[in-house]
Parts: structure tokens; C-alpha cells; sequence
DNA sequence: GAAATAGTGTCTTTGAGACAATATGGG
DNA sequence: CCCATATTGTCTCAAAGACACTATTTC
């Protein structure tokens, strides 16, 4: 006797993080229409009946960013779905991280948001984003540990300092320059030196580096 | 203009870990019909119209192993959902990761397997299971590294030399019993010592631990 | 030159790894 | 006593953290 087999709705959701001017952003939407109408919400949308769920991903970060489907990192990160998490029905969200550089101003309703006030209030956001943003933002910190991903967050080329700065915006911590400047060059393969350098503003001008091949850090530069 | 929401089913899978006899097993189920008809699989099931997928991962497990819903650890894996991974049509699965210590014999066509052949042939279960068990075992050899997560693996009293033998078989490596009784017992809240002893087969009597109320291992385990 | 930032060198401390030495049970 | 395993101690090495010092730019 088979019993019937329900069928969910199912959404993918997106949380997007980037680095602007050393806060970190998330991109949220304003809903338009209830439930939740007037709240911001992560951007998000229905699967198509034979889309993997990879793509239904890309296609929503590249119609939300307008970046290229190969631009930035992107990762599962959880799937979330409570009965009653949506208001309509059960649906269920794979919810997915992605990390990008200076991405540009987004389009329509969608903005950048500092993660700060965010995260401080568990209302600021629709339905269960408030918790879908805060696996995001502590898988990001905790990945920075032991993953060179952190150089997501850093244009093609970029300095030590700026990297440092990734690391102490994303934490929360100081991190002691001289120390970080060692470790990282030190890593073989987080980082590739360039011969450019910048044209400094202030002080002694930088040299520039790129993304190295390496994906893991061993040992790992721990939080304290 | 409200495009059709396209609904999927949904199932929840289970990568059930356990060591016996210093070899890391899983919990598979052999298939009664088509498709991959007498294949091993992955025990697993639907989710009810109303079930939070949490509590359809208890159920699963409780069902197949006999447990009561509370044994061991569970946590969410991945959710896996490439159209034609399931033949008969669109499944989306999460699956979950339980570890368990000592379990029971299981009833009817489940059984424990170790992992070993079946991470070596691709095609040795049903499905994309064997892309969710290598996610599991990696999952799980990961978190030995940061968390108590070894301790799930014992009984509730258990010696050093136990807990190093879990480390040793889900790592695959050796580890010196000197310097891993002083990082373990110096670790706060990693381990608690009881005052009894092992009554030795052969050797010096061990004391008896339980798991202590720490989660997470600072600074970490690192494999070599 | 003063200020600012980049980058190097050095010392101290912490913790991992090697391994000797001691403790305590069973034959 | 001998053997096996548990547990402690000691030494060495690698890496983190503190921080002096040098380098190179703008003003």
C-alpha cells in the first residue's frame, strides 16, 4: 500500500555577503507584496521543475547582481523548512552562500545592507531569514579560518592590508598588521605577488597580489 | 502574471556513522524493488505533509535503528536535488548525519557496512548515495578536528585509548596515546574523569571518562 | 624632516611531536 | 619477574603574538 507522496514547493535563497567600506553588506529585497510586504528579505525564488539546484542559485544571484554566473564564490549553505516558516504554505528553502568583491549597485528593490542591524534584530528581516542570515554570516566566519576565501572578498588584485581588513571586518577583531603580513605571504599558495604596487595615498605604496591556488589554509589563522 | 510553482518531492536520507571493531560503518539498506533492485542504499523516506525535516530525520532514524529519538548526535548534511538522480522522477533529498555509539543489531533488511568498499566503488549504492555518504564521512572526519564530536562515537564511559581509536579509524592515522591523553585531558571540558577504573584484559587499568560539556576544541585536533 | 603605511627581524610563549620514564594491572 | 597498557614528564621544534626597527612614499 503506497502511501501518497507530498509534494513541497520548493525556494532557493540567497545570502550574498560582501566588504563595502569595511562593513560587511548582505543584498536584501523589499517585498512588495504580503506576507511580510514593505520588510526586507533575502533575495530568493522558486525552482524550476527540472533546474538543479546549483543553477537555480546562479540564475538567482546573476538577476539580483547582474554579475556573470562564474562571478564569485558560491556554496550550499543549510535548507530550512519549517511548517509555518512561510505563511502561504510549507516551503521548503536551499538556502546559499555566495561572497563577492565590489559588486555593483543592484537593481530595482534590491539594495546592500550592513549585516550589523540585522543581525542585532531578529525581526529586521521576512519569514526565517533573520536565522538563514546568521548561519550565512557564521559559516563566512568561521570558513575564514581555515579557507583562503577570504580573498573572495578582494578585488583581482589587492594588498595585504586589504585582506587584513576582510579579516577584521568579517570577525570583528584587530588584527595585528605585521603578524598577518607574515602569515599570509607565508602561506604557500594563498597568495601570488604581483610587480604592480599601488599608488599610495598615504605612506609607503603596496605591493599588489593575486588569489593563489591554494583553497585551505594548514596551519589555520584562528580567531582568538 | 504568477508563473505555476512547480512542487517536488521530498525525501530525507540518512548517513548513520558508526565505529565497531575499529572500522567506521555505515547503516544501508538493501533494496526490495526497482530501481537498483537489491542494490544497497542509504535508509531514508518521505517527508510528511507536516513533518519539519528534523523531525523526519528522527523518525528515520529511530525507525530504522530502534533508538529512542535522543541517541546520539544528528545534524543537517546537505540537500541533494539533480533531476534524474532518482530515475522514477524529480526528488529532492536533504540528507542528515547521525552518529551513534554501539548501536543495536538493526531489524529487517538494514544492516551495518563498513565504509571503506563502499567510498571505493562509485557505483556500490543506489543512487547519488555515494556522493552523499563521501559528503558525510568528510563531514564527520572534518569535525573531529574542532569539535568534541568524537565522544558521540563511545559509550558514555569510555577510556583514552577508546576516543583514540575513533580518531584513528574515522582518520585513518596513527596517533601517539602519550600526546593525545595529555591534549584530551588538558582540553577543558572535552572529557570528565570519573573515579572508575577499566578492569584490565592485559595492562594498567584505564579510568573511565564521560563526554564533557564543551562542543568545540580550541585550539583544534589537526590531523597531520 | 614629520607623518603614515609597508614590510622585516627578533624575542617570548604556546602548543605539537618525539620519546624516556614511571605506574599498575595480569600472567 | 615479565609483559602490556596507562599516565606523566622532558626535550625540541614550529608557529603565534608582541613589538623594535627599517623602507618608502606624501606633505
Amino acid at each position: 500500500m503506497p502511501e501518497p507522496v507530498a509534494k513541497f514547493a520548493v525556494t532557493v535563497d540567497l545570502v550574498i555577503l560582501t566588504v563595502q567600506r569595511d562593513v560587511l553588506h548582505v543584498l536584501t529585497v523589499t517585498r512588495a507584496v504580503p506576507p511580510f510586504e514593505g520588510r526586507a528579505a533575502l533575495p530568493g525564488g522558486f525552482v524550476h521543475p527540472d533546474e538543479p539546484l546549483p543553477a537555480a542559485a546562479t540564475r538567482e544571484l546573476s538577476d539580483e547582481t547582474g554579475l556573470p554566473h562564474d562571478a564569485g564564490h558560491l556554496e550550499q549553505l543549510a535548507t530550512y523548512g519549517e511548517p509555518g516558516r512561510d505563511p502561504r504554505g510549507r516551503v521548503i528553502t536551499v538556502a546559499y552562500l555566495a561572497l563577492l568583491a565590489d559588486p555593483p549597485q543592484p537593481a530595482g528593490s534590491a539594495d546592500w545592507t550592513a549585516t550589523g542591524p540585522l543581525l542585532a534584530d531578529p525581526a529586521a528581516l521576512a519569514f526565517d531569514h533573520h536565522r538563514i542570515l546568521s548561519d550565512g554570516v557564521e559559516r563566512a566566519r568561521a570558513k575564514l579560518e581555515y579557507s583562503s576565501l577570504a580573498a573572495q572578498f578582494c578585488p583581482p588584485e589587492f594588498t595585504i592590508a586589504q585582506l587584513r581588513r576582510i579579516y577584521e571586518t568579517v570577525w570583528g577583531t584587530r588584527l595585528d598588521p605585521r603578524n598577518f603580513h607574515r602569515k599570509v605571504t607565508g602561506t604557500p599558495g594563498f597568495v601570488v605577488a604581483t610587480d604592480h604596487h599601488t599608488s599610495s595615498d598615504r605612506g609607503r605604496p603596496a605591493r599588489l597580489y593575486r588569489r593563489g591556488p591554494a583553497t585551505s589554509l594548514h596551519p589555520p589563522l584562528l580567531r582568538r
